[in-house]
DNA sequence: CAGTCGATTCACT
DNA sequence: GTGAATCGACTGA
C-alpha cells in the first residue's frame, strides 16, 4: 500500500541544518518544478551532499566565485551550475548562510509532467531514465543557469518548490561514495539513494580526461 | 592569457 | 568498455 504525498510545502528551516542531515531526509520528498508550458513534479531517489569550504568535491572549496556565489547565501535557495561544456546540474542550498554546504539532485522519478519531461529528454529509452543522473535530471526539468539562486521554500508557483512527500524510513536509506568526484573529496560516502530504486543512476568513480592532441 | 579539466552523457565497438 | 562532445571557470605563470 502507498501512502498518499503530502502535499506540504519543505519550510525554509529544513534546509537550515547540517547538509549531512539535510540530504537523506530529503529522499522521497517531491520537488515541484513550474514551467511555463505546466508543472513536473519529481520524487527524489539519490542525492549527494557537498559540505561547505571544507569539502575538496565542493565547487566552493577554493572559496566564493561568481559561479558559486549562490551557495554563500541563504539556505532553500537552488545552485546550477554548467559543466562539460553543455550540461546543467542543480542543487539546493543548506545550512545558514555563509557556510556554503548544497545537496546535488542526482536522479528521482518523475511523478506528475512526464509528457513534459520527455519532449526534452528524447534520448531516455524509458520514463525511468528520464532523470536518472543529474544532468538528466536538469535537462527533463528545463533547469539552466537563469534559474541559479532561485527561492525554493517561496511559494508552491514559483519556478521551484518542495513539498513533503514520503520521507524514506532509515533502513531504506543506502550511501556510499559520490560519483564522478575526484582527489581527496572522493573518499566521503556522501552520496544517497533509495534502496533498490529503479531511477538512481548507476555508480561511476572518477575517470581523469586524456589530452587531446 | 593559454592550458587544463570538469559533481556527465551518448554513440559506437 | 571506450572515446568524443563542447565551453567556461579556474589556475598559475
Amino acid at each position: 500500500m502507498i501512502a498518499s504525498p503530502d502535499r506540504t510545502s519543505l519550510p525554509r528551516t529544513f534546509f537550515d541544518r547540517p547538509v549531512l542531515d539535510v540530504a537523506p531526509d530529503l529522499l522521497g520528498r517531491i520537488l515541484v518544478r513550474t514551467t511555463p508550458d505546466g508543472p513536473i513534479a519529481l520524487r527524489l531517489t539519490e542525492v549527494e551532499a557537498y559540505d561547505g569550504q571544507k569539502d575538496p568535491g565542493s565547487h566552493a572549496y577554493r572559496g566564493r566565485t561568481p559561479r558559486n556565489g549562490v551557495m554563500f547565501g541563504p539556505p532553500g535557495h537552488v545552485y546550477v551550475y554548467f559543466t562539460y561544456g553543455m550540461w546543467h546540474c542543480m542543487n539546493l542550498v543548506c545550512g545558514p548562510e555563509g557556510t556554503a554546504s548544497a545537496v546535488l539532485l542526482r536522479a528521482g522519478e518523475i511523478v506528475e509532467g512526464a509528457e513534459l519531461a520527455r519532449t526534452r529528454r528524447l534520448s531516455a529509452r524509458n520514463d525511468k531514465e528520464l532523470a536518472k543522473g543529474p544532468a538528466r535530471l536538469a535537462t527533463a526539468l528545463d533547469v539552466d543557469r537563469a534559474l541559479d539562486g532561485e527561492d525554493a521554500c517561496s511559494d508552491p508557483d514559483a519556478p521551484f518548490s518542495i513539498l513533503t512527500g514520503t520521507p524514506v524510513p532509515p533502513d531504506q536509506v543506502r550511501n556510499g561514495p559520490r560519483t564522478g568526484v575526484s582527489g581527496e573529496g572522493a573518499v566521503h560516502p556522501w552520496r544517497f539513494w533509495i534502496a533498490d530504486d529503479p531511477t538512481v543512476s548507476p555508480y561511476r568513480a572518477h575517470v581523469p580526461r586524456r589530452r587531446r592532441t
